[in-house]
DNA sequence: GAGTTTGAAACT
DNA sequence: CAGTTTCAAACTC
């Protein structure tokens, strides 16, 4: 006890602000049995005075064995979990976008423009539609441009988007010299410094970049202008999964200071994309893309990133796909290569017979891949049915702009996963098989979920953190999981270890005092209600209610 | 492997 | 927008 006592002091004595709140009148008598512990990093609130406590007398409901057993991870710390707090999660500042971060007219004001192609006059000259004095978005004017952001982005489409876009097209074509923005060499790193067009919209938008070359898909959120994504390519001697990216500063006169800071990366595998017709030119009015020069092995593709950005639904992305061999970076070779690269690896092979694989039914299709290797009969999701499948997206996007986002968004505040974003519709499963898509992504069900009888919120660690035990509670199924909105979420499994440790600890005292039964019992319960109190208080605290 | 169940997508 | 149908995956036997 006294060394739990030292604890809990040195605990109390690190005085950062958690430990005084916790640390008031308020929580005295649960402060004599919780230690304090307050981490840099998050808040932990250990109560080893819980196990080690009892190590007298014998209590009700509790073996002498079972609690020796339970005690002999005397370094087993109860802990308490408070809620997240409102600072800033650890998430990379650039982590792969949301669709709503992804909206084309917030990406558009950066373009991706190649400077070495100014000294490189002889790539030029294979005929591509490169141009080392525009913006590399491909043929389509201004105004198509700005039609087919607006049709993923309805809320855009305004005449002054439109305007703008065009307002972009003239400034570009006026200031060749500022328009030196991507960089690559064959072997060396890639670089692709962002220009901001239009400063209407300042920062915080997001740029999505397609290096096919090196088998990824960068997407940047919340990109300012003047950040440069660094790119290592794979097998580079330094690159690695935590180096390949570096945002740096950048400055108008050229002068980078580079290296400060390692950025938040992502990337993923270039996928399929829409046809790309004669001259590279874009059919869709939906997607921006654009070959790299020609003999440069590079391609960017702008596109919606709705369309690829499904990227997450699996969980590696070989960097070594998509390699896009030199003097082959015709738009059209670029994207049949990388489709079928990535298929052969990644992709679960489809058994599609009547959508032609040309639905959302179809999971190739809906991830933005075409099939390969799969079993589907009648496939006109590949490359021979460019028209139809460029057809059957358009339909998809007209249905619904959304139709290619992400089913699971990313996570929140320490979610280890996201959520899904509508949320499933579960009626007989209880959400705890696969047909569901959140038990599939793995992930518990949460408050956009409209399904009934769910029981998906134990057994997984996130489950674990639930205490209830009715799923169909109505309380409970909206709150579930869903940290934004149910504080209740932060009552892990520890919390109520926790406390009935606590609670414990107050029963052996009350029996080492010798009081009676029911003095016993309210202290318990006063207990009890300090625990509460505090649990409560950390709820509170967390999120500002 | 055939048949059934399930829920998302598509359709009305 | 709600109800129904279609579809393909998941599941069961």
């Amino acid at each position: 006890m006294s060394c739990l006592k030292e604890q809990n002091q040195r605990s109390l004595d690190n005085g950062s602000e958690t430990s005084a709140v916790y640390s008031s009148e308020n929580y005295g008598r649960l402060l004599r049995t919780l230690d304090v512990n307050i981490d840099s990093d998050h808040t932990d609130f250990s109560v080893p005075g819980v196990m080690p406590h009892g190590s007298g007398g014998e209590l009700s409901g509790y073996s002498r064995e079972a609690r020796s057993s339970r005690m002999d991870h005397h370094c087993t710390n109860y802990r308490f979990y408070p809620p997240p707090r409102d600072a800033e999660p650890s998430l990379p500042q650039y982590q792969f976008a949301t669709h709503g971060d992804y909206v084309l007219p917030q990406s558009s004001p950066f373009h991706l423009m190649n400077p070495s192609l100014a000294n490189n006059s002889h790539l030029s000259s294979l005929g591509g539609q490169w141009s080392s004095e525009g913006p590399v978005h491909s043929n389509m004017l201004s105004g198509e441009i700005y039609d087919a952001v607006a049709s993923i982005c309805p809320d855009s489409k305004d005449d002054h988007g439109r305007e703008s876009y065009r307002e972009q097209e003239t400034m570009a074509e006026l200031m060749p010299q500022n328009q030196m923005d991507i960089s690559q060499s064959a072997n060396g790193p890639l670089t692709v410094y962002l220009q901001h067009l239009d400063h209407q919209l300042g920062e915080n938008a997001t740029v999505v970049c397609n290096m096919s070359g090196r088998g990824q898909m960068v997407v940047m959120n919340h990109c300012s202008p003047g950040q440069m994504l660094h790119s290592l390519p794979p097998g580079h001697p330094d690159s690695s999964p935590e180096t390949h990216y570096y945002t740096t500063s950048f400055k108008e006169n050229s002068e980078q200071s580079y290296s400060m800071g390692k950025a938040s990366q992502s990337y993923l595998p270039s996928m399929s994309l829409p046809p790309i017709g004669p001259n590279h030119s874009l059919l869709s009015p939906n997607h921006l893309v654009s070959s790299g020069p020609p003999g440069s092995g590079y391609s960017y593709n702008h596109m919606p990133a709705p369309y690829f950005s499904q990227y997450h639904q699996y969980p590696e992305y070989p960097d070594s796909l998509c390699l896009v061999p030199d003097g082959q970076s015709t738009a059209s070779s670029v994207l049949r290569l990388s489709g079928s690269l990535w298929d052969s690896k990644s992709k679960k092979p489809c058994n599609c017979t009547k959508s032609q694989c040309l639905k959302l039914y179809c999971d190739c299709f809906a991830n933005g891949d075409v099939c390969s290797n799969c079993n589907c009969i009648n496939c006109c999701n590949n490359n021979e049915h460019e028209s139809e499948r460029y057809k059957a997206i358009k339909i998809c996007l007209d249905r619904n702009p959304e139709a290619f986002r992400p089913k699971i968004g990313n996570g929140k505040l320490g979610e280890i996963k996201g959520r899904h974003n509508k949320g499933c519709n579960c009626k007989r499963s209880g959400c705890l098989k696969n047909y569901c898509e959140c038990y599939e992504a793995k992930i518990m069900c949460s408050s956009t979920c409209k399904c009934v009888g769910c029981r998906n919120y134990e057994d997984s660690p996130e489950r674990k953190t639930m205490v209830w035990d009715s799923p169909d509670t109505t309380f409970y199924k909206k709150a579930k999981c869903d940290k934004d909105k149910c504080p209740l979420s932060c009552i892990t499994l520890d919390v109520v270890e926790a406390t009935c440790g606590c609670l414990l600890a107050q029963a052996e005292e009350a029996e080492k005092e010798g009081y009676m039964l029911c003095q016993a019992e309210k202290m318990i319960l006063e207990e009890f209600g300090q625990c509460l109190t505090q649990i409560v208080r950390s709820i509170f605290k967390s999120t500002s209610l």
